[in-house]
DNA sequence: GTCTATATACAGATAGAC
DNA sequence: GTCTATCTGTATATAGAC
């Protein structure tokens, strides 16, 4: 690689990095294509030489993210596909949790993009659906083996990630009211038992006050 | 009430039915005065005698839905207290969903509105617990009764609220995929029983291959 | 109170020098 | 490739006539 070319790829970087710290800090609409090139110390027309558009900056941003979780996806290699039991299901609330928390304003941003689609276009759906759809599988799979599902596997895969992606985005990171381990617990039983909790500790009938 | 008055309040209406309509249509904050205004049928200025800002005219419309709202959650009188119990939870859920649906483009505004403070401000955590305190005030009596929940109250009333809301803005309402009745289904069944499903249904252990 | 016309402000994007 | 300076489009809000 040549050195125009290696400074140029820095100042993408530059750009990409400056990018996600004000999407964390002010959002993505809220951000201009002036705070990010000030945030990156570069001047504003520099920018288009990199990028078309805010948007095309945050497809970038969305491909690096997707490179990086695939990784992540692949390389746990996880237990194939009870979601029924306790462990594994923790072990995929686990690893979903953790890839909204380490790139939240690069999904955050890219929420906000889907949102200023507008209500009547049905994108976010598209997004919740495309997002889940590990979850829908491992669904699927259940239902194959007879299982009882609470409803149809997309529906509930979107449920599922709907509520996880609005805690992810609801609780700002250095939030001390509620540590990670803690979310991925409660998210966990409350998926896999409900609010009636686990067999075991149900009161038998007629035993509860 | 004087014929002026009168027209005035004509006019006041008028804008927020086109708010409504055009929020609906192309989310709050793509919508521009001038199209309420056009909507309407009014000139540009007319809206500054009613309304100071768009975000004016926003709180406008809250505070209609609550009025409404809380008429509806009021006049329910619904039994109190056992989010265990099928019938309860299912009760609950669909008055919540029926109020999310029939105020979706208020709501969905609001949603934008706080998404437009940015992610760093805990606005959306604010307003998710708030909408979501009674769920959460059901589950603190669940506590109280020595049940077993998933975890802490507040932070599961916000999961509650966080997937339903998520989908209520998701799922476009002319949508044929899922009636409104399969929805609300599904989430009780989700939210009461988790994806294990009901006790009497779960394979016996061993049982199940 | 409502209208038309306009002022203000600012974000996105480009031109041209270096 | 990067910079400074600027153009363009557009949304908000106001001024002043009726």
């Amino acid at each position: 690689m040549g050195v125009r070319k290696a400074k140029a790829a820095e100042t993408e970087a530059a750009l990409k990095a400056a990018a996600r710290r004000e999407f964390a800090e002010r959002g993505y609409l809220n951000t201009k294509i002036t705070d990010i090139t000030a945030a990156a110390g570069r001047a504003t027309g520099s920018f288009y030489e990199h990028f078309a558009s805010k948007e095309d900056l945050l497809r970038a941003l969305l491909a690096d993210m997707h490179a990086q979780a695939g990784d992540q996806l692949a390389s746990g290699d996880h237990p194939p596909h009870d979601l029924t039991d306790p462990l594994q299901l923790r072990a995929h609330i686990q690893v979903a949790w953790n890839v909204m928390r380490e790139n939240r304003s690069v999904m955050a941003a890219q929420f906000e993009s889907v949102l200023a689609a507008g209500p009547a276009s049905g994108a976010l759906w598209d997004r919740l659906t495309e997002d889940t759809e590990m979850f829908r599988r491992h669904l699927e799979y259940l239902g194959d083996s007879d299982r009882p599902l609470p409803g149809d596997p997309a529906l509930v895969a979107a449920a599922m990630g709907g509520m996880m992606s609005m805690l992810a985005y609801a609780l700002t990171p250095g939030d001390t009211r509620y540590p990670a381990a803690e979310i991925v617990e409660t998210i966990s039983r409350l998926l896999l038992y409900g609010l009636t909790g686990p067999p075991a500790l149900r009161p038998a009938d007629g035993a509860g006050r």
